[in-house]
DNA sequence: CCGGATTTTCAGAAAGAGTTCAGGTTCGTG
DNA sequence: CACGAACCTGAACTCTTTCTGAAAATCCGG
């Protein structure tokens, strides 16, 4: 059970140390954010724990760089108590859970093992259809050239729905619905705007219109 | 409408219930897990509502249980407010849509239909005449060589009356009534006009003429 | 509070579907 | 076999839906 934890505060880092180990883990230190990314996308953990205060850079932003290549252990943030804007930018970063300080270590032992139990059955879950792969964790769209491309969030909800069951017609009754919910309701005309932005990555050709009923995800091709 | 409401806190059921009613529902309640597995394989609900916080076992394995033995019915999850892993498996394991608590008994409604009216459409409908099969979801004709065509809505609803009855004949007034409502009366040679271009999809002699009595679908071939 | 990214709106252009029209053709009947 | 009614045909026209590019509004992190 190999683990990551970066965490600036040595005398803390080495306390927790000892009791993650005997708590059966085998536990890596750093101290700084930098060494962090490299670790974390070098060696094969099966978790981290993240202290957010890091003296070179945010700890956001080393989770944000984790995320974004590919590295998919689970992480459990640190954060100072009660900053709830740190948990709900550290979940949307990618975070699997978090621990205000001060906390108890039996607490940090016991998420950490859920989380570790929660990922295991997670699989790197992707969407593919002909030449089209979506990333669903790191929410971007890989084509078979080797290009990759980012995708906004309403971009990749819109995508999402249409490449998952490709050749099905969806109304734009239909779409609105997937991407917003009751109360916000906005111009019908919003899902032609971004079906064309999909169609300048996908090709025009690959989502296809059907006048006066909706659009679909060509499979073909 | 039936539905299955499947939760634990017997006031808010109660509550729910009689206001689902009023919405014109007809609802069973169940408050365990083992029950909602035996009553969503048995009966034959339209939806069902599924509180994932449940005294004997998790409301998810109940969703599981079900989707894995064909039961196919929408199904809405409520979670925890933020409970924001609770969702993200719920919609894994073949959720339709999800409603943190508290919420507005309004907004259910609201959901329960727009997951109803989705799943409608998630049969596999189609006509098949001869070398002719009609897809009533995707609106469009296949022909034995491996073409299709997608039809444009005038088109399909013509060509599904004729080959929902192949053989018989329908008079143009019949044709017009199937095709338009009283208020709009278009030009009859509007039947003639379409027939042409439906001729030019299946054949010439796939649909016949028979003077002065209207037109048919030819089954033989 | 600012600057960039993202989302939403708008209005004119383009494309497509639906409809009409003006002959031409065919058929049945006297 | 001539005539009218019914039907066929291709193109033109109208109206609706969709596309498109840009601008405005909003969100979000610093």
């Amino acid at each position: 059970m190999r683990l990551l934890l970066v965490e600036d505060d040595r005398l803390l880092a080495e306390g927790l140390t000892s009791q993650l180990e005997k708590a059966g883990f085998s536990v890596d230190i750093t101290h700084t954010a930098k060494e962090a990314v490299v670790l974390g996308k070098q060696e094969d953990y099966k978790a981290g724990v993240l202290d957010l205060g890091l003296p070179d850079g945010n700890g956001l932003d080393v989770l944000r760089k984790w995320r974004s290549s590919k590295v998919t252990f689970p992480v459990l943030i640190l954060t100072a108590r009660g900053d709830w804007q740190d948990k709900v930018n550290g979940l949307k970063a990618g975070a699997d859970d978090y621990l205000a300080k001060p906390f108890q270590t039996e607490e940090l032992i016991a998420r950490l093992n859920a989380i570790m139990r929660r990922s295991e059955g997670r699989v790197h879950s992707t969407v593919k259809v002909g030449r089209f792969e979506l990333d669903e964790n790191r929410q971007c769209l890989q084509i078979e050239d080797g290009t990759e491309h980012s995708l906004t969030g309403t971009e990749f909800r819109l995508l999402r729905c249409l490449m998952g069951r490709p050749g099905h017609i969806f109304s734009k009754e239909q779409l609105m619905e997937q991407l917003y919910n009751l109360n916000e309701s906005p111009n019908e005309n919003i899902i032609e705007a971004y079906i064309r932005r999909l169609r300048k990555l996908v090709g025009a050709e690959t989502i296809a219109t059907r006048r006066g009923q909706g659009y679909l995800f060509n499979d073909s091709v």
